[in-house]
DNA sequence: TATAAAATTTAGTCTTGCCTAAATTATTTT
DNA sequence: AAAATAATTTAGGCAAGACTAAATTTTATA
């Protein structure tokens, strides 16, 4: 039996926050939920006692996905991505109007809609924020990005994304044309205070490294 | 508030029900809905006690739209026909694969989404199987369209929709290539039976009065 | 290391929306 | 018009998934 929505948003949430290798708390899985911590110990006790479980949980452990939640959680997290790059690309949308629209819609296509889009779109690795998309055989693809901030003079690259930038950040940068797909070059590097000089879009800007170290590049 | 998905429902099929201008009986929404009739009863009744009223009712009596759930079922049958459409014309979905996808889409779709794929598609005024789309100001358009049955020799047009229609009878005019958007012209009329004879893709065919009247032209 | 603070869990409740079984009301049949 | 049948409603229950308040456990602080 598929899950149901609610149950995809916790194996969801969960995938995001024990991808460092750590297990999910509580408290921190219903900040993400928008959900009450007693209501989140409820539905994991549930959870982790079900027939084939989704996930293994110790009380005041925290919680992991087993190979079957991450599996489900991959899955949701596939049609999350495709859709935003779909919507992107086939109604205007832009990168940052997407998210809400797939987070509904996520739950609810065949697997034949995802097929459909996954086709229609040429199969793509990463979403419209440069955020990898799971393959169809529901395994999370080797991320060969890497920190700008690991950059140095005159090497250059394609930003895929940015990761752990809040919206007022994010807009910053947007403002300076480091969205991405966004091609850019290191002229110079400050070993003393880990500044980098860039170019992009034939402008040179400085960035420090609590900037460098959330864009993520593809070498070139 | 938006009403719940379930409530969505019930409004749709109470809107499709009453169509012909009587009550929808309790019976009959429980087969639409595949939902026992006692559960019907339960609904309704907190529907129709609500603030404002989605719906009437009177025990024993079935139950009617108000203005205001006409509108929110409008709402929901405009969704699924512009889904329909779209699917079909932006993803290869065959008209008969659409429903049931659309039947989940249309209750989490954004009216922005609504309003992108509308103006995508060129506001469209029928759906892929000829019904009509509600307009963005949630009104059903006049039905413009002829039964087959009226027509007379020399008289043609183009097929707009079919109508109860079944599965098995559907694919029979599938297969004869009555299928909406097809041009077709009577070629004879026989006073006696009923029976037209038309010409359908430079072909010739027969048919009842059985099936002309659940085919509906635009006349030409 | 005792205590305060934070995180987590337990216990009990609520709403939504469905179900079954039994009772009631309408409609047909005879 | 009474009896049989069909439709509808009432009553009581259940599962999912959330909540609050209170109890407990863990972690951090003094």
């Amino acid at each position: 039996m598929k899950p149901s929505t609610s149950i995809q948003d916790y194996l969801k949430r969960i995938y995001e926050l024990t991808e460092n290798g750590s297990p999910a708390s509580t408290n921190d899985l219903a900040r993400e939920l928008n959900i009450k911590p007693a209501s989140v110990t409820g539905m994991i006790q549930k959870l982790a006692s079900e027939k084939p479980a989704l996930l293994e949980y110790q009380k005041h452990q925290g919680v992991t996905l087993t190979s079957a939640g991450k599996k489900a959680a991959l899955e949701v997290i596939r049609h999350h991505r495709l859709l935003e790059t779909w919507l992107v690309q086939t109604l205007g949308y832009s990168w940052d109007e997407v998210h809400e629209e797939a987070e509904r819609l996520e739950h609810v296509i065949s697997e034949d809609f995802e097929r459909r889009i996954a086709a229609a779109l040429g199969h793509p690795l990463r979403d419209p924020h440069g955020e990898l998309i799971p393959t169809a055989d529901l395994k999370m693809p080797l991320d060969d990005s890497t920190p700008l901030s690991a950059l140095r003079k005159n090497q250059s690259g394609k930003i895929l994304s940015i990761k752990g930038a809040d919206a007022d950040l994010l807009r910053h940068l947007d403002g300076l044309g480091l969205t991405p797909n966004t091609m850019i070059e290191v002229t110079d590097y400050s070993p003393f205070d880990h500044n980098l000089s860039i170019k992009v879009n034939k402008k040179n800007i400085v960035l420090g490294l609590s900037i460098t170290s959330k864009i993520f590049i593809e070498e070139s």
